[in-house]
DNA sequence: GTGAAAGCGCTAACAC
DNA sequence: GTGTTAGCGCTTTCAC
């Protein structure tokens, strides 16, 4: 690795003159300026971003943490914000965390150590201990999730989608298409995700006088698999059911699954909402009606957040609020 | 940020001393030891990774750059990578590239200015633009592909799928399953995988002595779309077909959407095999019969590689064949 | 056992 | 318009 040093001892100039050269800034002669171009392109010349940040507390990279980079669901949210953080000479670092906590606050710590200039923390479940990591890095963060243990003095920035009044739609949808006994699929109500969609669910059954039975929900871990073993074992229980909501896309290609392996005539038999709305509820027949929590425009406005706080030196929080979208598929479609 | 300097004013002793009390190197007394750590952690004290990499001339970071991160072929991949490298402390920092040689020459650029301390480079098409890029760094980089250009001393690790061998068998098992016009569907042969595929296809057909029809080539861009638009002129055309192979299981997925639009008996009417056997191919009725390309452990043998260089200072070049495999589903059953 | 000091490669303030 | 210098925070060698 050559370096501004080597440079400047080749093409016979100071090392600041030769900084001058490289960065554009400051008084310089156009001759000298392009020797020492000249030079530092022989020898294949690049800075060195460790001193580079360390001198100007800078990195140029946002640290991106995703639960699940298996879940297509962040697509399109990754795409949102990269495109933009490009614009701006941002790098993005994704980093995943398996779902877990453990790992999270070891991507807190990165950015503790800085790894990035800030980050955009996807969890499924901010709690005290993964929120007060992030409150002592003393960084900018924006959390794409709505965390009610807020703090007066805290200055988070948060992208918010209503995933209760999501799952309130998706019920209402399903109710209105004459469905009586309406199934839910969700993980685990510890999880703040889960816990809120639930309460759609339950919001929308009390508005419309149906008696929620507890024996219609059911706990899966947002697989296809964990969507086909439960929603099997729902059905193994014999209930009557017509219509069911599952809490991501890829539960509800596993009921799909087993609604074809037992000739369930989806649609007629039994309707199915799922969420999320990725290309995997297209792929499947009959596609499935899902709601869409607009992960491209929550990707988006992270990435704008950030860019205020980091370059434009924001101070106060914001906190941006993005409506869900039903968007409806033959499967749910009223006969 | 607090630092070490800070420390050693709080505690009464020199940075050296905090530094030995920090990283455990060197004499030092319990007692110091344990005042030390305690002021470290009432400043909430983490190390700034720019100096030390300054210093240490490491990142402990490693760039892994995937085309596409909408394509869960890759998932597997980075997943078998990741557990890997984390073991040896070493952080996965995921970079796109959209397909297009520009960004991936910025993110070699990145692997210059030592973002990283390594690569693991994921592209489709190996060409002598970005490999003399790649060389330049002079930096452990893992390609996971074949390319033909290499120099006398070119001293890079690889990882190579025969992906020639998977279109060999992926055509030989539909012809052997009774197939007499078998279409293709392939990316743009200028693209080296692709070009590598289709001669598989073509060795194939020459061994069983069927003719190549050039009007049963397709051009696709490897999604669903692109599958649906593809196979959909394919149909107009109004040829005879009783197989197709797509390149990749969203191609796949395109074939099949318009089968069931035009209700086309797939395994009775056409059988269809893809490539990449991700989830995707289990996601459709039928599901598809897919050449498993073994990503997982691509990505294992990848991180290993590396983790030689970087870790046990390896300075000789090794590449990894991995033999790809069919797994066969309803798409492709014989009657 | 502890302290002092140099240097990784860059930037920016200041001197000439 | 160019050169000198200090310092970002860490590690490591040498001195005591």
């Amino acid at each position: 690795m050559s370096n501004i040093y080597e440079i400047a001892k080749l093409s016979g100039y100071s090392p600041s003159t030769v900084a001058r050269a490289l960065s554009g800034n400051g008084y310089i002669k156009d001759t000298t300026k392009k020797a020492i171009l000249k030079v530092a392109k022989a020898l294949n010349y690049t800075p060195t971003l460790a001193a580079k940040s360390l001198r100007n507390n800078r990195t140029d990279k946002i640290l991106f943490c995703i639960p699940d980079i298996c879940n297509p669901f962040y697509f399109n949210m990754i795409k949102g914000a990269t495109e933009l953080l490009t614009k701006h000479d941002l790098f993005t670092m994704l980093l995943y965390t398996k779902h877990d906590l453990s790992e999270e606050l070891k991507m807190i710590e990165l950015l503790n150590q800085r790894y990035g200039d800030g980050m955009i923390y996807v969890s499924f479940n901010f709690c005290d201990q993964n929120i007060e990591a992030v409150r002592k890095t003393n960084m900018p963060v924006v959390l794409t999730n709505k965390y009610d243990g807020l703090k007066e003095d805290d200055n988070f920035d948060y992208v918010y989608v209503d995933h209760k009044k999501g799952m309130f739609m998706a019920t209402e949808h399903l109710i209105k298409a004459g469905c009586q006994h309406i199934a839910l699929m969700i993980g685990d109500l510890k999880e703040q995700t889960s816990k809120e969609r639930a309460e759609g669910y339950f919001e929308a059954l009390k508005k419309y006088n149906i008696n929620m039975n507890k024996d219609l929900i059911v706990y899966a871990d947002y697989t296809k698999e964990g969507g086909y073993r439960a929603f099997k074992s729902l059905l193994d229980y014999s209930l009557e059911i017509d219509g069911i909501i599952t809490a991501n896309d890829l539960m509800g290609i596993g009921v799909v699954s087993l609604c074809h392996e037992r000739s369930m005539n989806i649609s007629k038999d039994i309707k199915i909402v799922s969420f999320d709305n990725t290309d995997y509820a297209r792929c499947v027949h009959p596609r499935l009606s899902s709601i869409d929590l607009r992960e491209e425009e929550i990707g988006e406005h992270a990435a704008k957040l950030l860019i205020e706080r980091i370059i434009k030196k924001r101070k106060k929080s914001k906190k941006i609020y993005i409506e869900p979208r039903l968007v409806v598929r033959e499967s749910s479609h009223r006969e």
